[in-house]
RNA sequence: GGUCGAUUCGUCUAGGGGUUAGGACGCAUCCCUUUCACGGAUGAAACACGGGUUCGAUUCCCGUAUCGACUACCA
């Protein structure tokens, strides 16, 4: 059976969205349109005490920036919907019950203290891992242990209950993952979990199997942590008679944190002063920040491209690849199985590989936008030139406006190690000259006219130009290195470039 | 502890029974250059360990170690 190709990414609205969960976003986006299929998301807000104001509003800002919209949502709805679960409630509780009528599932009045009661007996037992299964149930309050009577009871009067999955007690279960490919578990291992818990919503196991069905999945792409879970699912499809069409699974793997191991935390990226969320995220509670990619200056094209490299290749050399491009050449069969270590000098590499593709103009446009917010106005050509001399150099569009900074406005400090190192009488005579020459200079200054008058100046005073070049950077920059010093002569032009001579002549003292 | 999973340069990875084990980031050196950066060149740097199978294993098999995930009425 050819089904059309339709796979979901089903974030917690819980807080941002992670960078993991970006990441998986980006396979099913690129699974689904590689395979000309759908992509969909779903909210799984089955937790009502773990919503959190704005996580969604988050998350489907985050798809938005980075051009990974998904083609159904609860947004931007298709047929099957709704697309949270918190909507879906009333529809989950027919599907437990069908699971208990056939046998596969069990209403239980255990309370948490009963539970607990059971886990510390276990554990004095020495049991290895004490659980609610096919065992342990025979002792506690459920439907298979209770009366058929004393059950009808306690369920008419009202009292709490929970559903759960009657897990057999001998039977290998297996699924041939897409990644990992056979992974084998026995049944002995599972436990009984809970279907509907007591607040009549259902859990994430049960959810998540009746949506995937009802909507069609047919590729469950999806992190390493649900790995263990999986075979529930495998046995949930089989009970409700749905392995025929289950979804194929995939598990990625997990991405960890750049030192020592463990999964990558906020925590770490915060110890390494770099981001692990798409934009930023203010938190409801603390009103705490944390900063994002977004707002850090990495460009969405770069984040992706650094993002799907984080657990997959091409196969071949080729490492910078455009969105269209990702589509074209993805595959899950070059997914890798071990862990991802975080490395953001790569991120780094990659938007300065993106930065230095934009063109002049549209860099020139994000130096406008910083210089608004500093109340500066230029004109775009002037920016257009800054730009010029400064994207080579620049990591992130705001490096721009920081690092060429000395081309807009006069420097209020002069590096003090260059200072002392080159600021000499040489320097002074050169300048001294080079600024007479310049004030009698018609006409607008170019990078030539600017380096014949220096040469000039230079050879005037018998100094060859090479030993007081820093010197004279220092002078107009206030620090010992930058971009061609000819061309920010140009920028800067006559008029500025006189005033700040004259200020360093006027200001500077010479160390001997 | 149990279950499941993973293990190639510091990092991301390619590869796969016989290779000088390839690329990228980062690092170092050199070239370019008035400086820095860009660019170019070069270099240091890896098959976790132990058994087996084999003429031959980093590659296949089995153990061990290490790391990780899971082990909730959270997802």
């Amino acid at each position: 059976m050819n089904r059309e190709v339709r796979v979901r990414f089903a974030p917690s609205p819980t807080g941002a969205l992670h960078i993991g969960g970006v990441r998986t976003a980006l396979y099913n986006y690129l699974f689904a349109r590689k395979n000309k299929g759908r992509f969909l998301l779903r909210i799984e807000d089955t937790d009502q005490t773990r919503f959190v104001p704005g996580a969604e509003e988050y998350i489907k800002e985050a798809l938005d920036w980075l051009g990974i919209a998904p083609d159904e949502s609860p947004w931007n709805p298709g047929s099957v919907g709704p697309y949270r679960q918190s909507e879906r409630k009333p529809m989950y509780m027919q599907y437990a019950m069908d699971l208990v009528e056939k046998g596969h599932a069990y209403y239980a009045f255990d309370t948490s203290e009963e539970l607990e009661a059971m886990r510390q007996r276990l554990t004095a037992a020495r049991v290895v891992s004490p659980q609610y299964n096919s065992i342990t149930r025979t002792q506690m309050k459920n439907s298979l242990t209770l009366p058929e009577d004393e059950v009808k009871a306690r369920l008419e009067s009202g009292e709490p209950y929970v559903i759960r999955v009657k897990i057999p007690r001998k039977e290998e279960v297996r699924l041939n993952d897409l990644i990992r490919g056979w992974v084998m578990v026995h049944s002995s291992t599972l436990d009984d979990k809970v279907l509907m818990k007591s607040d009549g919503m259902p859990t994430y196991h049960l959810a998540n199997i009746v949506d995937d069905h009802l909507m069609g999945i047919t590729h469950v792409i999806r992190g390493e942590e649900w790995l263990p879970s999986a075979p529930l699912h495998v046995l949930l499809y089989r009970y409700f008679g749905w392995e025929d069409t289950m979804p194929q699974f995939a598990h990625l793997p997990l991405l960890l944190k750049p030192d020592g191991n463990g999964k990558l935390s906020k925590r770490d990226a915060d110890k390494h002063g770099f981001p692990v969320f798409p934009m930023d995220w203010i938190d409801p509670t603390s009103g705490d920040t944390a900063m994002g990619f977004r707002e850090q200056g990495y460009l969405p094209d770069a984040f992706l491209n650094f993002l799907a490299f984080l657990g997959w290749n091409p196969g071949d050399h080729r490492e910078l690849f455009s969105l269209e491009e990702l589509i074209d050449a993805f595959s899950v069969e070059r997914i890798g199985k071990s862990g991802t270590k975080f490395d953001i000098n790569k991120a780094k590499w990659y938007n300065e590989q993106y930065l230095r593709a934009k063109s002049d103009e549209e860099l020139a446009q994000y130096l406008m936008d910083d210089l608004q917010l500093e109340g500066i106005q230029i004109e775009f050509s002037k920016a257009t030139q800054i730009v010029q001399v400064m994207k080579e150099r620049a990591t992130f569009p705001s490096d721009l406006w920081k690092e060429g900074k000395f081309m807009l406005v006069a420097p209020d400090s002069f590096d003090e190690a260059v200072l002392a190192k080159r600021w000499n009488n040489d320097a002074l005579a050169v300048l001294g000259t080079y600024k007479e020459k310049l004030v009698d200079f018609p006409g607008e200054l170019n990078p030539e006219s600017a380096k014949s008058l220096l040469e000039a100046a230079a050879e005037d005073n018998g100094i060859k130009l090479g030993k007081v070049m820093q010197a004279v950077r220092l002078a107009v920059t206030g620090v010992g290195a930058g971009p061609d010093l000819m061309a920010v002569f140009s920028i800067l032009g006559k008029d500025e470039l006189v005033k700040r001579l004259d200020y360093a002549l006027n200001n500077l003292k010479v160390n001997i």
